[in-house]
DNA sequence: AATCGTTCCTGATAGC
DNA sequence: TGCTATCAGGAACGAT
């Protein structure tokens, strides 16, 4: 599940490629997003810039903006695919499709995940590929997708220069909620998700289920320190590929071999060697070490 | 107002 | 072996 480091990856990988080209179509299958994107509007469009701003990324065009939040299973990639085969299913608009990979720097041949194109003027494509379609693709004007809650509830940018101890203590202490959750919340802080929050907590010594508002200063100076420095070190080892993440070249990314705790439920802790375990948070699990992280 | 549960989706895995 | 049931999970949304 692309996180902060993820996307950071994505979106610099990406810019190198595609800024300065030009946008000569568009394809998606996905029935819902039926005239979200009118290729009359799209096609001619230069790209300007790409960004992040906490899990979304911002593809700028022009005066138009193309947001893209891969949410699970998603990858934004580049490469080059070609439509083998497309079915209609009777319902009507429900189109189902195989894509396949024909050429690029993916390992992989086929994709059948595929579910949006844009097609570029060098023959290459940015290519979203979504296992579990939960992905979200906006494409408006600059000022409407700026304005959107997507982007303007969120809280602010843990690796920012200004995001400093004093505002971040600020933030944490107005929550009851368990600090799992409040770390999560991407309208207190953007881009930390379960894979991050879970690693910061245990570098912080803090049980994921102690309440935010409890926390000690000590505890906080712990927390700050551990979200930067775990972060900074995720976005230079290209993010964590646990699961299924994989960078805008469809490689994986080296932060899982040296994670801490994730999904690493009845392994030892590398600090103390106790068995490491996993609870449920609201439908969510968190692993923790229960001797390292105390209630 | 704050918090909880449900929904979206499909491959992997557990259980029989 | 092969089938079905359960689970994972970000964030929006509805319900309490």
């Amino acid at each position: 599940m692309p996180e902060l480091p993820e996307v950071e990856t994505i979106v610099n990988d990406l810019r190198k490629k595609i800024v300065g080209r030009k946008i000569t179509g568009v394809w998606f299958d996905i029935p819902k997003l039926r005239g979200k994107f009118p290729e009359k509007q799209i096609k001619g469009l230069k790209i300007v810039d790409v960004k992040r701003r906490g899990k979304n990324i911002l593809i700028y065009l022009d005066s138009k903006i193309l947001l893209i939040h891969q949410k699970m299973t998603g990858h934004l990639l580049y490469g080059k695919w070609k439509i083998t085969k497309v079915s209609i299913r009777q319902s009507a608009d429900k189109s189902f499709k195989v894509v396949s990979l024909i050429k690029g720097a993916l390992e992989e041949k086929v994709n059948n995940y595929i579910h949006f194109i844009l097609y570029l003027d060098n023959d290459w494509q940015v290519g979203l590929s979504d296992l579990r379609k939960f992905a979200k693709i906006l494409f408006g004007g600059k000022d409407e997708i700026e304005n959107l809650a997507d982007l303007k509830n969120l809280g602010p940018e843990p690796l920012d220069a200004n995001f400093k101890f004093v505002k971040f203590v600020k933030l944490i202490k107005t929550q009851k909620r368990k600090i799992k959750q409040v770390l999560m919340d991407q309208n207190v802080i953007a881009g930390i998700g379960n894979i991050y929050s879970d690693e910061i907590l245990w570098q912080a010594k803090i049980h994921p289920f102690r309440k935010a508002n409890e926390l000690r200063v000590n505890e906080l100076k712990n927390l700050y320190i551990a979200m930067k420095e775990i972060l900074i070190k995720a976005v230079k080892l290209r993010g964590t590929s646990v699961s299924d993440f994989r960078d805008a070249f469809g490689k994986s990314g080296g932060y899982a071999k040296i994670r801490k705790v994730y999904r690493r439920e009845n392994e030892s802790c590398p600090r103390c060697g106790s068995m490491i375990k996993r609870i449920k948070i609201g439908g969510r699990s968190a692993h923790y070490c229960s001797q390292c992280q105390k209630i």
